[in-house]
DNA sequence: TAGATACCGTACCAATTTAGTTCTGTATAT
DNA sequence: ATATACAGAACTAAATTGGTACGGTATCTA
């Protein structure tokens, strides 16, 4: 399925609800709040502090906080960091990984693709999901609301 | 990965291919000119003729062909085809999915990721990808293009 | 009308990825 | 000292993914 890991999911909602909560907190307080199980959390807390994005406190009174103020924090980190880089499709992140790659007649728009999905997710921040958010902009040819702002040579 | 399954990124080479040549082509062709094996690209066919992207002719002199022109055919048709719905995370396609729901704190906005994902995919069509595409748009944070139109309660 | 062609449907399997756990080690506060 | 809490690695089970195989059916051509 197109869509984020379960793990990264939980990620999301780990470093929303440290955001949420300026003082320190350990794995086992976040657990009980995030209603997630302790080792699974305890997992995800020290991915995220390997990258960065969490400073770790260690000892009696230790614990999590962000590393940066939660407006300086992507969404594309948090997933960079749990489940490794966002693309597209697979040729658009690690080119040479696909032996059509000469012929394929969509690499290069997948690559396109990628680069808004990708600038997307880093516009997108910590800050942003601590409150509702709201759907911007008109979507032309549905009801749903837009999007990706790609122009194409536009095919009629 | 936050990416396409290898399979999906196949469907959409192949139905951009069939997109090109309005002849009608059997999988055989199919499969030669895309370099992919016949049996997963048969599969892939099938599973397009399925959902009705794909009109298929059996018989001798059979093959495949649009059933719409190709910008009228969405890459979120295409994906929603062979890899099920779009979304940003699990909850925000199968409401009821997660034991967490009632408490967590980003599930409406992952909703709102999810419309905007779904609409940007629903927007793009085979007609964009026959041609080279370009980034529009200026993205105000970092220097890579922007990318989904999302406002937010606006953190400081 | 016989036969070749080509799609249909289903079932299957191996490899990879994902989700979740366990355990030993190390740093820190009291 | 000692309890607390993170660090890091290794491990397992389940689910997903990628790829294959095969008997069945429709259709064109000769």
């Amino acid at each position: 399925m197109f869509r984020l890991n379960k793990l990264t999911d939980y990620g999301i909602v780990l470093m929303t609800s440290i955001a949420q909560h300026p003082e320190l907190q350990n794995a086992r307080d976040l657990s009980a709040a995030s209603q997630l199980p302790l080792p699974t959390v305890s997992k995800l807390l020290k991915a995220l502090s390997h990258v960065g994005l969490l400073v770790s406190h260690r000892g009696s009174k230790g614990g999590y906080s962000l590393s940066r103020r939660p407006n300086q924090i992507s969404v594309a980190e948090i997933i960079d960091a749990l489940e490794g880089p966002i693309g597209f499709t697979e040729c658009s992140v690690a080119a040479g990984s696909c032996d059509l790659e000469p012929s394929c007649v969509v690499r290069r728009n997948s690559k396109v693709i990628s680069l808004a999905l990708l600038g997307a997710l880093e516009n997108l921040t910590l800050g942003d999901l601590m409150q509702p958010m709201e759907l911007a902009g008109l979507k032309p040819r549905s009801n749903i609301v837009s999007s990706i702002n790609l122009i194409s040579g536009g095919v009629q």
